[in-house]
DNA sequence: TATGAATGAGCTTTCATTCAT
DNA sequence: TATGAATGAAAGCTCATTCAT
């Protein structure tokens, strides 16, 4: 009824959503793609039960912890946007920030791909499936509409936002299974020095 | 016993897993990676019982899977370096040629995915799994080579290959879910050339 | 503490009761047997947890609300009565009443039913069990004094009370799933000609 | 390939559901109409997976055994009509047929009600469950059929068939519950009289 | 060697019941 | 007294795997 028991009700249930979804991450991080409810359970510290509380099945869950990871993303490019660097720093602190943002979420990334391929082409299951607007496009926007500023052929932007969206999703892929030796800082150096670069001057002179 | 006879069984078992590994492809491009042992009995005209016969279990099965495709990618690979093309072509056709590749096999490369997550992290179970030598690195390690071969700076040659893999592997990975509408030449022309040239040239005179 | 004060709450608590009980029916009538004690909850407007505190377990709900369903039906057979109508008329109007007022609340006749087969035979499981008088028996007992001063052989009324009893349950157990089309009142006219008059006379000459 | 393979595994086949349809009747004489897969499984000597090697789902699992059951009535009282004796002596058989054949199977009686109440109102769920002729309706078209030829006008024949079906299931349902005291002979007897006399000639002459 | 019926562990989900507030 | 979040024991169902034939 008061203003400050809403409230208090609100902050509860965030706080309990959020500490499944934390949960959840932590058990994707050990169990894969192939997380069951009673891992995210155990993980959270709760029961079974109480997760149909907060989300009406699993596949809803998974999607809000996607979601989530996206938005803290989506945040911390706002940060390197503000920071109004010239482009080249731009292109660079861009492509370390999400690449560190993933290899500290690892788990993250691996939902993100099963979401992707829900586990068949029956074009009938997908009516009743979560569809929420596509999250992930909010990120290849928001580089896309850099890119347009930046650019002199505007054509071009969403084209090279989304690749190098998924070029840093690559990367991604080869470091999250294998713990792999190689320095972040230096890949995402590479990676940026061949985005801006490319290959041009690299070629024997013969 | 004799010589003749050995070498059909041989024929005949190879025979028979080639055969089973077609029927799961076909499965997996049908049901996802979410297939069942039946869904690959089924697609291969065998039964259920008899896929037991040459694979330890659906791991091994798929890891297999995963296998064979590579190796069709490695010879269509040699192929391209076979025409002796000069380098920024030869490029171009590497990168067009993984991406046709995959774009037929868009269900091989889910298998991909899941193989490269297997499915936990806890150690003990590690000594179960199926943990071929990575022949996923046969592909990157055949490039480094060429790229030893053709750059200044061979101590590049390793990073270079592994990256340029990824970059296509991400470009499939947007183009795998959705029945996207962008051409998949244009795709790969543009890649080629962001591999090539970087974005040198494109930014604002400003 | 003071007398009121205690009849107070007496009244109250009939109060709840009341509300629950007939929350109960409409939950019934919309759910079906499978009623689950949030429907119930809803449907009176209270709480879950509050419910336990008026009734010990779901059986025991249940079972009320098919006492309190029995307890008016006995009220409306007893105003029959009371007309003082000559014998054919009472039976008329008797089981005309029954089935006018199970066929406005079907929900309450499923509860009756799987409350009689109440989920299994070990005997062990019965102590734990509701077992009131049986109040169903109150229904037949009133028709049974009834057909006692009514008839000439005094033995044969539990008997046929029993059976008229069931005979109109058998009507409705017919009339409950499918929205049957025959008219209620001409159900009841067939029955109770059938009662009064049997067979007789309708067969053919031949 | 062999005729007699094919009808050997038929036979096995049959075998299996048969004693299946006989465990579920078992279970459920049991547990009452909330029965469960496992129940069944365990009172089939079977395990829970091997119930879904014969039957779609628990549903389509308690419609074969309900009608498996009718089947066998329906048989009895083809026998009945097949002795061809007059009409009050075929009456009375009749009922005392079907009074006979349920009280040897209460479960069985049991079930037909849990079917005729799937559950919930809800009409859209209707369409993907189980809805196979009304084998039910077989039962009463076969009476219907022989009133028509007995009784003088026709129009009644469908009605008096149906009422007498649910009269004596209305007897049943009395004696399902509580293992009641009073011979199943005299009850049938009682009925039939009621049925072919009414209660003409038992008031008080007064 | 090939089969596929049988198994049973394990999955998602529901819901009666409890208890701290 | 009233609440409803939390629980956890089942339930229905799937499927990798085994084994008698």
């Amino acid at each position: 009824m008061t203003p400050s028991s809403e409230t208090r009700e609100a902050v509860l249930e965030r706080f309990r959503v959020e500490s499944i979804t934390e949960g959840a991450l932590r058990a994707i991080a050990r169990k894969g793609a192939a997380v069951t409810m009673q891992d995210i359970a155990d993980e959270s510290g709760i029961s079974k039960g109480t997760l149909y509380l907060y989300f009406k099945d699993r596949d809803e869950l998974l999607h809000r912890v996607s979601e989530g990871g996206l938005a803290q993303l989506l945040a911390k490019i706002e940060d390197v946007f503000a920071k109004g660097l010239p482009f080249d720093e731009t292109i660079r602190e861009l492509v370390l920030t999400k690449l560190r943002f993933f290899d500290e979420r690892r788990a993250l990334y691996r939902v993100h791909f099963e979401l992707r391929f829900p586990h068949g082409r029956d074009p009938m299951c997908d009516s009743k499936k979560h569809n929420p607007p596509p999250e992930k496009q909010l990120y290849v926007d928001r580089l896309t509409r850099y890119f347009e500023e930046q650019l002199e052929s505007k054509e071009d932007a969403p084209r090279l936002a989304q690749f190098i969206s998924e070029t840093v999703a690559g990367l991604l892929f080869r470091r999250i299974p294998e713990t792999n030796g190689s320095k972040l800082e230096d890949d995402a150096q590479f990676l940026s020095d061949l985005l801006l670069n490319g290959l041009s001057g690299r070629r024997k002179k013969s």
